[in-house]
DNA sequence: CTGCAAGTTTGCAGTATACGCACTAATGTG
DNA sequence: CACATTAGTGCGTATACTGCAAACTTGCAG
């Protein structure tokens, strides 16, 4: 019995799952009605009855309750990027890959743009979510180092690709929520990733 | 008598610039014995002969110890940025500022290894180093506004470009700590920025 | 060289995050 | 039903950081 991790028996996860939303849905109002700051751990135990203790149980920090569920799109993205053909050049795979996530955001939109907006109201937050990002830009680069190739370790395409795509990501994802994500999201993808794949040299001033 | 910042009397400021130097050295060597989170604010004020409360009228947190100096050199690059020739092309003077920070970088490589190998071990000081990083982007992406034209505020490129260019350096430095920067980081840098000058698509797996 | 004004340092009290630990309660299992 | 596991709780504590006011230092004008 050193198997099963994660799910039990069903039925204490499904509890454990409703205690986390709870808490994630009381801490993000909370957000909005009060700012980040001016809510305290206690503020949002209160909001999704449990005992302060408890929040820890299940985020590890205040922040972190802010930009939850993060870690599933990245499974999202390495499983896009693992099921590109093996004969597609990278970039396109990549582009590929992103433009999913980008179609899947715009389902929620609304959440987004919540979050967004506490994201760029608190410094710490932005933080956060900036070093979950190195864990994708991690990530990704491991899936590029195995297809170009890993005999010289010291090649540094793999994380700056990676880099690359997640700029693209980041520049596409604030265009279209600075205006409450009323723009098509893949477009903005797909113009970053186009502009990066012809190549920076070809960006010119207006005569 | 409304001028006058940053140095009084010339005297007084040369006293809080040898403190701060007093500070930013005790808290680096203590980091290196001790890790990060097992040095405190106290262990620092001891160690710099000053009282805990006298630390934050320098440095607004312990991460900001480590990470000193580094709006300084976001002067110089977006100085380089704006002396580069109008009619150079926008990602050519990139290039070139970022190959004129990674000279100087290379004569500081020893205290550079050293706040690395912190930033590394240290997820809050990654964390606040690349919100420092979203500053220089933010800055250098309103040069890049002024070249690329302000006429479409939604123009995605200055932030693309801008983080494009922050990737490159990332990388760069990368690769070049990882050894201990025994590598020659302009080669680094010229090499990333000529990648992604040529275009990610090019980019191919090897048959 | 004296006294005043401005700036710097300090101590103290307070708030909030986060963790370790032990204890209780719930729950699924044999 | 007894038992093992695990969620949830309460308590104590370490630490970062802030506000405030008192003490001290320094530069300067008279």
């Amino acid at each position: 019995m050193i198997e099963k991790m994660g799910q039990s028996s069903s039925h204490r996860e499904l509890k454990k799952q409703r205690t986390r939303r709870s808490i994630e849905q009381a801490a993000l109002r909370l957000f909005e009605e009060r700012g980040f700051d001016g809510t305290t751990i206690d503020d949002i135990a209160a909001a999704a009855e449990i005992a302060p203790r408890t929040f820890f149980h299940y985020f590890p920090s205040k922040e972190d309750v802010a930009l939850a569920d993060y870690a599933t799109r990245l499974e999202q993205i390495v499983a896009a990027l693992k099921a590109s053909p093996d004969d597609q050049a990278p970039w396109r795979a990549l582009r590929g890959a992103f433009l999913a996530v980008g179609a899947d955001y715009e389902t929620e939109r609304e959440h987004l743009v919540r979050r967004f907006r506490i994201i760029q109201a608190t410094p710490s937050v932005a933080a956060r979510n900036l070093q979950l990002q190195t864990t994708w830009e991690e990530a990704i680069a491991e899936v590029l180092a195995d297809w170009l190739g890993r005999d010289d370790p010291g090649d540094v395409r793999p994380r700056l690709i990676a880099g690359a795509a997640l700029a693209a990501m980041r520049a596409s994802l604030r265009r279209w929520l600075t205006n409450d994500g009323r723009s098509r999201l893949p477009d903005h993808i797909a113009h970053c990733f186009d502009v990066l794949g012809a190549g920076l040299r070809q960006v010119a001033r207006p005569e």
